[in-house]
DNA sequence: CTGTTAGCGCATTCAG
DNA sequence: CTGAATGCGCTAACAG
């Protein structure tokens, strides 16, 4: 006896017998992968609208063809402290506008910081054709394990390296000293940077770029600080606030501008940390660019503010678009090839000489 | 012959033969649903890992049930477009978390105004267990019917009515009515609106709330004009940008602030739009509140401003949370009831009494 | 172009 | 506490 309010759902195989054909012929006229005479087909479909069939059950269909058509998306530390960031949204646009032509959706895993074993859990019970990790560090790692236990390919888009995933990623290294040495050329000499925390514990107190550099296990994050020490050394003051996001910027571009002297351009990880130095230095009758030249990184929108960020524009877009092409080969058991983007540094009016 | 890189993948079965138990033993050993004598669950773990066994295959395990564990998330206009604003981003927060604690994901279904059918073939193709609209207007019927047709319960967060849907939303009326009331109290009689584009075209000439509002299809915009009209009348100038955000609020703001005489005060449906209209009008050296008072809707943070916001605050994440166990009691087949939650006015830094 | 035949991997009765 | 049997609804060969 069924447990739906109405009576028996319709099956293929009814629908098939209401029409008086075969299943497989049914089959076909939904799947389009063979030959059906166009009688039969609105015979067959005629049946369906009056039975109130709406297509092959997707459960049964997947389990036979062994795809469901839904990529999981797995974020780090919560959905909205991740989409926060217009980057990531833009990250996941493009992800969606790729799969969306193979008719593929995504699920989204947000994975806690604080039950970092729940989203196997969650994994595990859920049927998914391959996984794309965004923003996810190392402590990702069961996920991943579990992901190749279970032969789903996986595709990361910055961050979070291993044997068996696939990248989509930008040189950041070079686009971070690409920053470094447009504000150096400028004259630059005594600078700051605003990064992320490493491992999730914020250093609010300033501490040598070496020093940062040595306790972070970001990849993504790794990268850029040798980007700066490529052009200002190891020993510029760092700061890494607790969030990635304007406010985070704020309280960072406090305690790096709290002492003496000055640095004369503090360098961000990221457009809203930047916003967030500017945003505090304003409120402290700082000048932006001419008393503190401030960079930032992704190329959001910044509506919001008068001027231009100087920063390094990232492909977001274009960035989803390539992870989730990347994503559909591997489905497809094509072999996929690791992806590096460009990046262009964009010069706004956040910078100038120092004064 | 598998297609698959491996030999065959394990299967409950092959586990169960390999830790010399039956299909049903070692089905009730991930289930849990059943007694399991200790010895044998560890024989059947063991065999489990040796194999690389992962769990149950969901695909099967739902074709059996009848459940996936997958609500389905419709937003209208693009993914960008809607999470662009922080306080749909909440609503899915706070959604994401309620079912979590029942194992269960969202799938992200972008609907497109360019192809709203799109919609419809890719849920077809999808097994889910219910879907949550946000933002959707009554252009998503088709979506709608679908899934009634499909059996699938379905709950809207604000707009989108239908017998078929269950709704979590605010009294949008009285809320807006509120604000309206606060302006009216603080001695404002000239007030221009910026809403919602009725049906996606954009109203960038100033109308009456009137007009606009008989052009206006959807439900949480029609309240909430209601509410204004309630307090300011029927023929408040009104605009409605192209877009729901900053720049949309920019552009609003040109319109409604180029004739003669200004409004006092202009009243918006997002804090967005709001905060683009505070940045037009500082922009032209408009002082806010001074010259001119503004108010939002949703309550959002705007770390960005240095003022607070007058605004009604709705409780996103809660409102996310709130629909998540509805859904998840017409999930259980419990009957779910509709819920209207409160809102709050508040009093930000962004109004006073006009000059 | 259409019908027949076999499972996909599992959860669940119901005996033992 | 454990095992044997049954089908969830569908797709993919293949034979007509």
């Amino acid at each position: 006896m069924p447990r739906t309010r109405q009576a028996t759902r319709a099956t293929l195989s009814s629908v098939a017998q209401a029409a008086g054909v075969s299943i497989s012929t049914a089959s076909l006229v939904y799947s389009g992968k063979g030959p059906v005479a166009t009688a039969t087909r609105e015979r067959v479909l005629a049946q369906a609208t009056l039975l109130g069939y709406t297509g092959p059950d997707p459960a049964a269909s997947s389990l036979r063809t062994g795809r469901c058509g839904v990529v999981a998306v797995i974020t780090w530390d919560g959905l909205a402290a991740a989409f926060r960031d217009p980057y990531a949204v833009s990250l996941v646009d493009g992800l969606v506008s790729a799969l969306d032509e193979a008719s593929t959706g995504i699920l989204l895993l947000p994975q806690s910081r604080h039950q970092p074993g729940h989203a196997v859990a969650r994994l595990a019970a859920t049927a998914v054709d391959a996984a794309v990790l965004l923003g996810c560090g190392p402590e990702s790692s069961p996920v991943v394990d579990h992901l190749q236990a279970r032969q789903v390919p996986v595709v990361t888009i910055g961050t979070m390296a291993s044997s068996w995933v696939h990248r989509v990623d930008v040189d950041n290294r070079a686009a971070m000293r690409a920053a470094a040495t447009h504000l150096h050329q400028l004259g630059h000499r005594r600078v700051a940077v605003v990064s992320l925390p490493p491992g999730g514990a914020p250093v609010a107190e300033p501490v040598t770029l070496a020093d940062l550099l040595a306790r972070s296990t970001d990849l993504e994050t790794r990268e850029r600080l040798l980007g700066i020490r490529d052009v200002f050394g190891p020993d510029v003051p760092t700061v890494a606030p607790h969030k990635w996001d304007i406010e985070g910027g704020k309280s960072a571009a406090e305690h790096l501008l709290s002492g003496q002297p000055l640095p004369t351009a503090i360098i961000t990880q990221g457009d809203l940390l930047a916003m967030g130095v500017i945003a505090w230095a304003e409120h402290r009758g700082l000048r932006v660019p001419h008393d503190l030249s401030v960079t930032g990184f992704d190329g959001i929108p910044t509506p919001w503010w008068e001027g231009v960020l100087t920063t390094v524009v990232q492909p977001g877009v274009h960035k989803g678009e390539v992870a989730g092409r990347l994503v559909l080969d591997l489905i497809a058991g094509r072999t996929g090839q690791d992806v590096v983007l460009p990046t262009q540094l964009r010069i706004g009016t956040s910078t100038c000489p120092p004064r």
